[in-house]
RNA sequence: GGGCCUGUAGCUCAGCUGGUUAGAGCACACGCUUGAUAAGCGUGGGGUCGGUAGUUCGAAUCUACCCAGGCCCA
C-alpha cells in the first residue's frame, strides 16, 4: 500500500509540544534584557495615558515566599495588560530596608563587635545587610518573570528617600499635629531600654495575686442606693484583682464591661475599713465572677442585692486605696470574665489595654518611676524602691489600710526580655506623636477613602473602622537603623522641640549624606542659628536619639519614588497588596499622602488573600506545609506559578499544595498544546498574501471567529476589572472545547487533504491565525515567556516580542449573534450524534468516526437548518457521510435517536459507512470506477485533484 | 473577645436581584485514534450546595445561630 502520508499538509512548527521551562524561562527572560524590553516598551508608550501601579515595598529580609509570588506576579500581569491595552505603564518597585528585623539580624551577627561600633558604623552594617537581600529579592522576582525597572528601585534607605520622607515629617509639623506625649511600651529595666513586641517572650512565672477593695465615694453610692434601695445605707466598694501590686500607686480607674452584670453583694469586709461603723458593707463583683470570687477568698456572698450593668459604672469614683485621691469608673470591652472579678484595676502608665482607656477618658498618662524601674523619690510609700521590690510594700499597706481582701500567687506567662530574659514591665516613655483629631486628619482620611475604588468592596468598610478607632500614631522608636527624627532637645530645660526649619535642614543634609549624618555631624549643622528653646529661650540643644516609625518610611513611598522618578504622575492608579495591609501600608500611606498633599496617593486599592495549604490552614515551618517557589521554579517553571495566581481566586485566602499544582501544570499543558497546534497548521500561511476577506470565509470558520470575538471581548473587560480567574477560565474553556474538540478536530480534513492553496484551506488558516495570534496576546500578561516564544513562531507578527504588541483592537465586531445561535443548535446535534457513535463504537461496529455513516430525519424549524448546512454535516460530524430526509421525527416504530432543540426535532439514525476507505483521506468513499478489488482502489476524487493542484505547485 | 472575609463535585471555579432534574474545565473510569502522539477525540460515573433552625407556595441563593478556616486587632 502506497505511504500517502508525505502528500498531505500535515502541521509542522518549532514550538517546541515540552515547555522545558527550567531552561527556556532564564533564556527568554535574557533576551529581553538584552533587548531592553523595558526601556523599549516605555519608549513606545511615551505620550500615551499613564497607568502607575504604584510597588508597595516588600521588607529587605529573606529570601522571597510564595505570598511574594503571589504579589508579584499579580503586580506584573495588571502593568503588563494595562501596557497592551495602550497605556504607558512604568512600574518601579521598591524595598523596605529600615527597622527592627534586620537591626536584630546585624546584631547577632556582629556579637560583641557592636559594642565598639558607633551608631553610624552599625548603621552601615545594617545598610550593606538589607542591599544584599535586595539584590537577591530583585534576582528572584525577575526569575518570575515580572518587568520593571530593575536597574532603578526605589529603597527606604537610600538619601534622597530618606530626605523624602523628613520632608513629609515637615509638613505633618507644620500642620501642628506632631507632639509629644507619654505611651506605655515594653521596657526591660536591666537593659533600661523599650522592647518591640518582637523582643518580648513570654515565659512561665510566679506573680502575686491580690484582691483589693476600692472604696465607692459617698456621692456615688447614694447614686446608686437611689436605684437600688436595698443598698441604701452601706458602705459599698468595689473589689479588683491584679498580678502587679506595683502599679496600684498609679492606679487611675476601674474598668467595667458596659455589657456585663454586676452584683452589689452583701460583705462584712467593708466594715472592716470603716472602724466603728455598724453598718454592714457591700461590694461589686460581675455576677458571673461571683463563685469563683467567692471561692478564692475563701467566703461565701449570698444572692445580690441589686444588680446594674457595668455602664451604670461609668463615672462612679472610688477611693484609692492608698492614696486621698479618686480611682474613677470606666467603660472597656476588653474586660473579660474569664478570671478576676469583673472589675479591672486601670493604671493608664502601665498597660496598653488601660493607655487606650485613660486616653479616652482623658485620664494622665501616670507613671512616676524612672527608666531604672525606681519610683521616683516623692511617691508616698513606696518612693526610691524598684517596681518588683515595690511589691511586698504595696500589700503590706493594702492590708495595714484594710484594702487587701486576699493574697495568693499565680503562675501565669509573662513577658520577658528575650536578651537578658528578665521580666519586663509596661512603661510609660515619653514618645512622638501624630494627632489624628487635632488637624482633622482622621476625618480628611474617612473622606478621602470614599473617593478610592476598593476591590473587593467591603475593603473601605475595613479601613474606615481602622480608621474611625484607631489611636494617635506612635512615630517614633527608640532604635538605630531607620530615619532620625530631627528634633532637638533644649540643654537648659529639656524642651523638646520641632520645626519645620529643622525638618528642613534635616532634609538638604540627608538629601546629600544620607541620615547617618545626624549622628556623625555636629548638630549645628541642623539647628538654625536663630532658633530658641520656646520654654525657656536657650540656645543649646541637643539632638534626638529617636528614629521614625518603619510604617512612616514606608507609607512615604508615593514621594520617595519620585526622585529618581520624576516622571510619575501623582497620584497613582493603583495600590495593591495582602490584606494585612489595610492596617499597614494602605493606611499609612494614606495618611502621609494626606500630610503631603492632602489627597489619597491611589485611585484604586486592590488587596488579595494569604496563601494557605491545600486544605485551607496557614504555612508555618513547622507544619512542614510550607511551598517554596524555588522549588517549583526548578520542578515546574515560574509559568506554573504565574498560572496558579491567574486561576485562583485571589481576593480571598489561596491554595497552594502538590495536588494543586497537578492541575495547573495539566491546564498548562492543555493550553500549550492548542495553541501549538493552531500554530503548526499556519506553517506555509502567509497573512498578508493568502488571508481570505472576512466574507469569503466558510461559515464554520466565521463562527469559530465569533466566538474569538465574544472571549477576547470578555477577557479584556475581566483584565480592565482585575478579574485574572476569568480571563483564564474564559480563555481555556475556548481553548478547550471551542478549537481542541470542536474546531480544530473538524478542520483537519480541510487542512491536511486539500491542495496547499485551496481556497477552503487558505478560509481555514485565516482564521486560525487570527485565534492563534489573538489568544497568544491576551494570555501574554500571564504567561509571558510562553506566549513571547509562541509569538516567535507565528508568521506575519510585526513586533519583535509579544509584549511590544497590543491587545486586539474592537474584538466585539467579530461577533455575529444569528451565526453563533445556528452553530450552538448544530453543535447540540452533534453532540447527540456523538452519543449515537459511541454505541456504535462500544460495540466494535467501527472505531473511528469516519468509518460510520449518518441519517437524520428532521422537522420543524431544525429540518430547515440542517437542509442549508446540509454540505457542512460530515464534516460537522467527522464521518464520511450524512443523509437528511425531512419529515416527522417522532415517528414510531423507527430505530435511532431522537434529537429534540428548541424548533424541531431530529432522528438520528448510524451505521457504517459504504463504499471503501480512501487510502490518503481514509473518508469511505463509494469506489471510483468498479475496480476488482475496492482494497487497491486509488486515492479518491477529491484527493486525486488535491494531489494535482500540488504537482501544478511544484512545476 | 472585636472588625472584615470565606466555606458549591477529588481540584480550580460558574451559578444576577430566591423558582424547571445545581453547571464548566481539569482529574477519574471505559472506549477510540496513532496524520497534535511523553499528544488528540468520544462516552460515562460523581455534589443537594459547611451544619442546624427559621422566613417563603418555593432557598445553594434571604435571616439567626453553630462549626471550620483566613487577615487585622485585643
Amino acid at each position: 500500500m502506497a505511504d500517502w502520508k508525505h502528500t498531505l499538509n500535515l502541521p509542522r512548527t518549532g514550538f517546541p509540544m515540552r515547555a522545558n521551562l527550567q531552561t527556556t524561562e532564564p533564556a527568554v527572560i535574557a533576551r529581553w534584557n538584552e533587548m531592553g524590553l523595558y526601556a523599549r516598551i516605555r519608549e513606545r508608550r511615551a505620550g500615551a495615558p499613564q497607568f502607575v501601579l504604584h510597588d508597595g515595598p516588600p521588607y529587605a529580609n529573606g529570601k522571597i515566599h510564595i505570598g511574594h509570588v503571589l504579589n508579584k506576579v499579580l503586580k506584573d500581569v495588571i502593568v503588563r495588560s494595562r501596557t497592551m491595552a495602550g497605556f504607558d505603564a512604568p512600574y518601579v518597585p521598591g524595598w523596605d530596608c529600615h527597622g527592627l528585623p534586620i537591626e536584630l539580624k546585624v546584631d547577632q551577627e556582629l556579637g560583641g563587635k557592636k559594642r565598639h561600633m558607633s551608631v553610624a558604623d552599625f548603621r552601615r552594617a545594617c545598610r550593606r545587610y538589607a542591599q544584599k537581600f535586595v539584590d537577591r529579592q530583585s534576582a528572584d522576582f525577575q526569575r518570575l518573570g515580572v518587568l520593571g525597572d530593575w536597574d532603578r528601585p526605589y529603597r527606604t534607605m537610600t538619601p534622597d528617600y530618606q530626605a523624602a520622607i523628613v520632608r513629609a515629617l515637615g509638613r505633618f509639623v507644620e500642620q501642628r499635629v506632631v507632639y509629644k506625649g507619654k505611651k506605655p511600651v515594653h521596657w526591660c529595666l536591666h537593659c533600661r531600654t523599650a522592647l518591640a513586641e518582637a523582643e518580648v517572650e513570654y515565659e512561665d512565672h510566679t506573680s502575686p495575686s491580690i484582691y483589693v477593695e476600692f472604696p465607692m465615694r459617698e456621692a456615688s453610692a447614694a447614686a446608686l442606693a437611689e436605684k437600688a434601695p436595698a443598698v441604701a445605707g452601706r458602705p459599698v466598694s468595689v473589689l479588683i484583682w491584679t498580678t502587679t501590686p506595683w502599679t496600684i500607686p498609679s492606679n487611675l480607674a476601674v474598668a467595667f464591661h458596659p455589657g456585663v452584670d454586676y452584683g452589689v453583694y452583701a460583705a462584712d469586709g467593708v466594715a472592716e475599713a470603716h472602724a466603728g461603723d455598724e453598718r454592714g458593707g457591700a461590694v461589686i463583683i460581675a455576677e458571673k465572677r461571683r463563685d469563683a470570687t467567692a471561692a478564692a477568698l475563701g467566703r461565701d456572698f449570698g444572692p445580690p442585692l441589686a444588680t446594674l450593668k457595668g455602664r451604670d459604672l461609668e463615672g462612679a469614683t472610688f477611693g484609692h486605696p492608698l492614696y486621698d485621691r479618686d480611682s474613677v469608673g470606666v467603660l472597656a470591652d476588653y474586660v473579660t470574665l474569664e478570671q478576676g472579678t469583673g472589675a479591672v484595676h486601670t493604671a493608664p502608665g502601665h498597660g496598653a489595654d488601660d493607655y487606650a482607656t485613660g486616653v479616652r477618658y482623658g485620664l494622665d498618662v501616670h507613671a512616676p518611676i524612672g527608666p531604672s524601674g525606681r519610683f521616683d523619690d516623692d511617691v508616698e510609700i513606696v518612693g526610691g524602691q524598684k517596681v518588683f521590690d515595690a511589691n511586698p510594700t504595696v500589700e503590706a499597706a493594702l492590708a495595714d489600710a484594710g484594702r487587701l481582701w486576699h493574697r495568693d500567687t499565680v503562675d501565669h506567662t509573662y513577658p520577658h526580655c528575650w536578651r537578658c530574659h528578665h521580666p519586663v514591665i509596661f512603661l510609660a516613655t515619653w514618645q512622638w506623636f501624630i494627632g489624628l483629631d487635632t488637624g482633622g486628619l482622621r476625618g480628611r482620611a474617612l473622606s478621602a477613602i470614599r473617593g478610592v475604588e476598593w476591590f473587593p468592596e467591603w475593603g473601605e468598610e475595613r479601613i474606615r473602622n481602622m480608621l474611625a478607632n484607631r489611636p494617635d500614631w506612635c512615630i517614633s522608636r527608640q532604635r538605630s537603623w531607620g530615619v532620625p527624627i530631627p528634633a532637638v532637645y533644649c540643654a537648659a530645660c529639656r524642651e523638646a522641640v520641632l520645626t519645620t526649619a529643622l525638618t528642613d535642614r534635616a532634609a538638604a543634609v540627608f538629601a546629600e549624606h544620607g541620615a547617618d549624618a545626624w549622628y556623625e555631624r555636629d548638630v549645628g549643622e541642623f539647628v538654625p542659628p536663630d532658633l530658641r528653646c520656646p520654654a525657656c529661650g536657650g540656645a543649646e540643644f541637643e539632638r534626638e536619639r529617636d528614629i521614625l516609625d518603619v510604617w512612616f518610611d514606608s507609607g512615604s513611598s508615593h514621594e520617595g519614588v519620585l526622585g529618581d522618578h520624576p516622571e510619575l504622575d501623582w497620584p497613582y492608579n493603583v495600590y495593591l497588596e495582602g490584606s494585612d495591609q489595610y492596617r499597614g501600608w494602605f493606611h499609612s500611606s494614606l495618611l502621609v499622602a494626606l500630610g503631603t498633599r492632602n489627597a489619597a496617593p491611589y485611585r484604586q486599592v486592590i488587596t488579595h488573600g494569604f496563601v494557605v495549604d491545600e486544605s485551607g490552614r496557614k504555612m508555618s515551618k513547622s507544619i512542614g506545609n510550607t511551598v517554596e517557589p524555588q522549588t517549583i521554579i526548578r520542578q515546574s517553571g515560574a509559568e506554573i506559578l504565574r498560572l496558579w495566581v491567574a486561576m485562583v481566586d485571589y481576593r480571598e485566602e489561596v491554595r497552594i499544595g502538590p495536588h494543586i499544582l497537578d492541575r495547573i501544570v495539566e491546564a498548562y499543558r492543555k493550553i500549550r498544546n492548542t495553541l501549538r497546534i493552531l500554530a503548526a497548521n499556519l506553517y506555509d500561511f502567509d497573512p498578508a498574501a493568502h488571508a481570505v476577506p472576512r466574507d469569503e470565509l466558510l461559515e464554520v470558520d466565521r463562527y469559530a471567529l465569533a466566538r474569538y470575538g465574544e472571549v477576547a471581548a470578555r477577557v479584556l473587560r475581566a483584565y480592565e476589572r482585575y478579574e485574572l480567574q476569568t480571563v483564564v477560565r474564559t480563555v481555556n474553556n475556548y481553548l478547550t472545547v471551542d478549537i481542541s474538540a470542536f474546531y480544530v478536530d473538524v478542520l483537519k480534513d480541510r487542512l491536511y487533504t486539500l491542495g496547499p492553496r485551496a481556497h477552503r484551506r487558505r478560509s481555514a488558516q485565516t482564521a486560525l491565525h487570527a485565534i492563534a495570534g489573538g489568544i497568544t496576546r491576551l494570555l501574554a500578561p500571564i504567561l509571558p515567556v510562553t506566549c513571547d516564544e509562541l509569538w516567535r513562531h507565528l508568521p506575519g507578527v510585526d513586533a519583535d516580542s509579544v509584549h511590544l504588541a497590543d491587545f486586539p483592537a474592537e474584538p466585539e465586531s467579530l461577533v455575529d449573534p444569528d451565526l453563533i445561535a445556528r452553530w450552538t443548535r448544530l453543535l447540540g446535534l452533534r453532540d447527540a450524534v456523538n452519543g449515537e457513535l459511541e454505541k456504535l463504537r462500544q460495540d466494535k461496529v467501527v472505531g473511528t468516526s469516519l468509518e460510520a455513516a449518518v441519517t437524520l430525519t428532521a422537522d420543524g424549524g431544525l429540518a430547515g437548518l440542517l437542509e442549508a448546512h446540509r454540505d457542512d454535516l460530515a464534516t460537522l460530524f467527522i464521518t464520511s457521510a450524512v443523509s437528511l430526509r425531512t419529515g416527522p421525527a417522532a415517528g414510531g416504530g423507527e430505530s435511532g435517536a431522537l434529537h429534540r432543540d428548541a424548533d424541531g426535532c431530529a432522528r438520528i439514525e448510524v451505521g457504517r459507512a459504504d463504499g471503501a476507505k480512501c487510502p490518503r483521506c481514509w473518508r469511505w468513499v463509494m469506489p471510483r470506477g468498479a475496480g476488482p478489488d475496492p482494497a487497491e482502489a486509488a486515492v479518491c476524487d477529491r484527493c486525486t485533484n488535491a494531489l494535482a493542484d500540488m504537482a501544478a505547485t511544484v512545476a
